[in-house]
DNA sequence: GCGACAG
DNA sequence: ATCTTGTCGC
């Protein structure tokens, strides 16, 4: 992925990549692990990290990081030039190729649908989805009780859904990358997510990307 | 014009 | 994102 972009041009790979996007999981998509991403920001550098977990275990499996310049400004809705050129490196020193992509932030619910998940799926073709912290559009509460969900909507459309992932704990949001579709989405991040509010992929690659 | 705005 | 330990409570 090019590193040196003006705003304008983000936005306009945006609007050309975002038709890429594939909502429904490849035939027989039974992912055996799942590869968390996230980004440490430092003074002078960002480390991006990527970690694989055995699904059936929560094990630590493969795991990779990289560290370079920053080369984009924080912009909502741009995050993935920020982000994503450091961590796609970090996914190529994998030992192994990824089954799916648990990114730290939005996919489809994002405000011209291309977010962080998406832009990470399309480039590499791996099934991604995206679990943000924060939501980028409008929601109701969803029940406490863990699984319970409601829609996340913007601009009068469904982009995601805001999942409580333990009780009467705030939810994440959840949305479609590429190559999956948002009950098998929603499915995953419960299964990665038994004790703690976040996936254990982000928690993984969150605790190597600081160090 | 003003505020809000993934990490 | 980051500055930051213990502590209160389910």
């Amino acid at each position: 992925m090019r590193e040196q972009w003006s705003e304008a041009e983000a936005i306009a790979e945006q609007e050309r990549l975002r038709y890429a996007v594939e909502t429904v999981a490849p035939e027989g998509f039974e992912p055996k692990t799942a590869t968390g991403l996230d980004v440490h920001y430092t003074e002078n550098a960002l480390v991006a990290a990527a970690c694989t977990i055995d699904l059936g275990t929560d094990e630590l499996i493969d795991s990779a990081t990289c560290t370079g310049p920053e080369t984009f400004p924080y912009i909502p809705g741009l995050f993935a030039f920020r982000e994503l050129p450091l961590l796609l490196r970090a996914i190529e020193q994998l030992a192994t190729p990824p089954e799916v992509l648990v990114c730290d932030g939005q996919g489809l619910a994002h405000p011209r649908r291309f977010g962080l998940a998406c832009h990470a799926g399309v480039l590499t073709g791996i099934p991604s989805l995206g679990v943000g912290k924060n939501a980028l559009g409008e929601f109701t509460a969803p029940g406490p009780h863990r699984g319970d969900w409601s829609a996340l909507t913007d601009a009068g459309e469904t982009v995601g859904r805001a999942l409580r992932t333990q009780p009467n704990v705030k939810p994440v949001f959840v949305s479609v990358g590429h190559r999956i579709d948002i009950d098998t989405a929603t499915d995953l991040v419960l299964k990665l997510a038994p004790r703690y509010r976040l996936p254990e992929t982000t928690r993984q690659a969150d605790q190597l990307s600081r160090r």
